[in-house]
DNA sequence: CTCTCATGTGTAACCGGTTACACATTTGGT
DNA sequence: ACCAAATGTGTAACCGGTTACACATGAGAG
């Protein structure tokens, strides 16, 4: 059976395309009983726009792209489910890539997006630069960036508040009782883990053990965590705080301080950054600063399909608030709990 | 700067459309010299052809859709991945549909793709019965299908072996002594949850501690899988060892072990079913009969698009091994070990 | 009693490709 | 030398929508 076109249903309902058009797209003059006349038909037919069609004409296709790393890592998918919630819900269709931080793969993904017409794109991936972006400013796609700068007021912003949340991390760890707390930061090119980083610093840089070699570097990943905390313990074996730039550092400095014999939490403890579901099934669990990962999915994905439809095209910063989530890695006697 | 189209490309070459055409899609006869001037002039403009025309006049976009049940379920992402890849290398357009299992939303997102000349879908969600696979069949759209039966011979099957696995499963923790070794199984509604509790079945009915109250149900959740040991353990304190149907209730199962002041592996050994990448974050790690989650993802996308692009329908069922990955959860004393 | 403007509808061009068909011109087999 | 098949290329219809523009009607303003 084939599908029915805008033409049968203009010729069923004896009147022309033009009609049927304005009453699909609600839009122009179209008197009630033609209207009713229309709806009849389509109703009859059972007749669907060709989205592809509509998309040659008018230059909008419903769908957008989401670029990010990889959502085999554990912290996109929830974003990607925010994204694709909100999409689906206001008709748009999601388009995955995984660029793999690479600058390479990530362009030649635009490129494919280009010609399919795609109505913008979300960007969780790191590597695109000015240049790039002010390419597609010149397409005119509408973008939003996940944890960048607002450097430019020519594309949205979605992230959270990074240094806030390393300062809410290191006087969590002061209250329950570190004495010496290192940081293990993630891959500096990456926004989050330098303002990470900062907020560390500038809170405990005035306390009297502070030293810079507390600062270990881990790659973002479970095995830099690992690695990071040999290192650090091999530096510094008195340290009973950690404060990991992301969680899966924080699982790997969890494991590590256990094949050490460190018990976490009573003689070190730890707390991440993100709030990735992982951190709750770890024995014990881990405590962290969460970002609303699914919420800056949603968010995103609220604010691109706006700049599309918008007329006038803002370009807001979406600074997200974080919430420390006390588990047991930080749970010690002197902590009054709830 | 407006893009180049393909009449531009024929006037600056000096032929027609079509001439221009065949020498993009490589079909017909071109002469070489024509096809040089061609792709001199396609050069020149950074011609890039259409792909919303292309597939509107060709019925063909380039573009699948993988609807899976949730895409933040830890399972999924790996399999998502191995899809996403397959598809970009084949110059493919990934679509991402979370159904949650939710047969209207399946129906809905089906609906959409339809309208937007998806090219196939791969379905790794459970929901959609006979009916719903003849209407695709209807609408010839090429279909593969993750974790069915192969019921019918008109559409694609990837799954692999869970019954065997199962059997596994259940001959390792004999090996590693277990005396009494319980079984947490998934929603039945699951192909893959029923046969990896035959195949739990089948290997233990003939043992004298056999017991049908040694099954007790989950709901392939990390909480289902505690809330079955707690149910277990009150009925039979003797457990030593647990074969959990998937991963996320292994985790469970180990969790609420810990709880309980069960040591594991000693007291009792968990053995888990998938292989996602949660097994190794635990402490002690657990051991899993893995599948090939991306292989099965990359499998699908391939199998896909080869039904894409034949002239001749195979609908082949591919069925993967499985493999025992031996980690912490039951590593005794007694097992001979590496 | 005109004139203007809001309302209502149809025609046909257009979006940017693919491809059926027509029309050469070679090639090669007998 | 003759004719069928292979090679090479162009014209124009088509995919299924959107929309600019033309045209008609009726109402309210001056």
């Amino acid at each position: 059976m084939l599908l029915a076109t805008i033409r049968d249903v203009a010729k069923l309902a004896g009147v022309s395309v033009a009609t049927v058009s304005r009453v699909l797209n609600k839009n122009g003059y179209v008197n009630k009983e033609t209207e009713q006349k229309v709806i009849t038909a389509i109703q009859q037919l059972q007749y669907e726009p060709n989205a592809v069609a509509r998309g040659l004409a008018g230059k909008r296709t419903g769908t957008i792209a989401l670029i990010l790393p990889d959502i085999s890592n554990p912290f996109f998918p929830e974003m990607a489910r925010g994204v694709e919630d909100v999409a689906h819900q206001l008709g748009y269709t999601v388009i995955l890539c995984n660029s793999d931080d690479h600058g390479v793969k990530e362009r030649s993904y635009i490129e494919v997006l280009k010609k399919k017409y795609i109505d913008g794109i979300i960007f969780a991936s790191n590597t695109l630069d000015e240049t790039d972006v002010e390419e597609m400013q010149k397409n005119d796609l509408p973008l939003v960036i996940l944890d960048r700068a607002p450097i430019q007021d020519t594309f949205s912003v979605v992230r959270s508040k990074n240094y806030e949340g390393a300062q809410l991390a290191v006087k969590h760890l002061l209250e329950v009782g570190c004495k010496r707390i290192a940081h293990i930061y993630g891959p500096q090119e990456f926004l989050t883990a330098k303002e990470r980083m900062t907020g560390y610093e500038d809170a405990v840089r005035h306390l009297p053990w502070y030293s810079p070699s507390l600062m270990v570097p881990g790659n973002f990943r479970i095995d830099g965590g690992m690695k990071a905390i040999e290192q650090l313990l091999s530096r510094h074996p008195d340290v009973d705080g950690i404060f990991a730039g992301n969680d899966l550092m924080a699982v790997g400095a969890l494991k590590a301080l256990y094949r050490l014999g460190k018990k976490v939490p009573e003689e070190v403890a730890i707390c991440g950054f993100d709030g990735i579901a992982l951190t709750e099934i770890t024995e014990p669990e881990i405590t962290t600063v969460a970002q609303p990962i699914y919420e800056m999915g949603s968010l995103a994905a609220k604010v691109l399909i706006e700049k599309i439809t918008a007329t006038v095209k803002a370009n807001p910063i979406h600074e997200l608030e974080v919430s420390l989530i006390r588990r047991g890695s930080t749970k010690r006697g002197r902590e009054t709990d709830e």
